[in-house]
DNA sequence: CGCCATCAGTTCCAAAATGGAACCTAAAGC
DNA sequence: GCTTTAGGTTCCATTTTGGAACTGATGGCG
């Protein structure tokens, strides 16, 4: 199989990955997050190619990821759409992982201040229905409707699973 | 700049991206999420080249997410160390964005259920410090003790970002 | 014991993606 | 009207990937 047909798959993280798991791309995203929003920044921040980040905007754009907008005549802005905007907790959730794994003993590169209580914080995954923190040991992966009728995809190994 | 010079960059999620961002690497700890543990079932479910999935367990194995671990005489087994399950909070997010974003309209592939509450749950990013869920908008980025004498690097987009 | 199947890879090569440098074009500033 | 800046595109060498075929060590079985 090749990568591009990952976001045929019948399953949620395959399709996440379809459209922000290519190089660059989840860098693309953190920046604008950062407020960057103009092609040249992009480049400069992140030291690519002119060629890919072309590329790999034009296909955030056309994903709604991101949405284009002339600012002057010929020069355009590169904003989060809602879409995108909703990538946080998967962008966050990195941050954290690398503030925890990857630490080089320098201490953390960036600090995260929640304006509302006014500390820094770090992301906690919660349950959406009794609140308490998620540990995966305490989650049954269930095979969905989506997937129901569908022979190919993960049914032996989800039942190994359960 | 190439992709493998940014594990040295002084940030997080670049940091992350050296070990998870490569190509089918988050399908594979998908995978052993759900219990898949041996080379050929991993290739069976991925349906990736033998020759790619050697080298991404490999490197795995090398950066502590994954341990090997021989079941018999010549045939092992790859499980999640302590490392590779708190990536859990990255994948679940994943997962819930494909969901809503990525649908195809035949409903969510997979449902999770939290078994303290006994729902299927989907997950919520909160503050560590108050318990709220997090709105990025609310969110002030701040140069942390890592990136304070690195004169590379995105001080100049940070500045923007304030 | 001898044969076949399974598992866990490795080797080799063609095809696709990436990185870098140079080039192009349309405003905007002076 | 000349130069600079922003936002790309083109071209080519280098890397990565994908696929098929091959290897080698058990393990099961008649």
């Amino acid at each position: 199989m090749k990568w591009d047909e990952i976001e045929n798959e019948v399953c949620s993280v395959s399709r996440t990955l379809a459209v922000v798991g290519d190089r660059w791309t989840m860098l693309i995203i953190r920046d604008a997050f950062l407020r960057v929003r103009r092609f040249d920044d992009f480049q400069k921040n992140l030291g690519m190619s002119r060629h890919r980040l072309s590329e790999r905007l034009k296909k955030l754009v056309d994903y709604g990821v991101l949405k284009k907008e002339a600012y002057q005549a010929n020069r355009y802005e590169y904003r989060l759409t809602e879409k995108g905007l909703e990538l946080y907790p998967i962008l966050i959730s990195m941050a954290k992982w690398g503030d925890k794994w990857m630490d080089d003993g320098k201490g953390v590169p960036m600090l995260y201040k929640h304006n509302p209580c006014g500390h820094h914080y770090s992301p906690m995954v919660v349950c959406s229905e009794c609140g308490e923190p998620i540990d995966p040991h305490d989650v049954t992966p269930q095979i969905g409707p989506g997937k129901f009728h569908n022979s190919r995809a993960h049914s032996a190994c989800i039942e190994k699973a359960s």
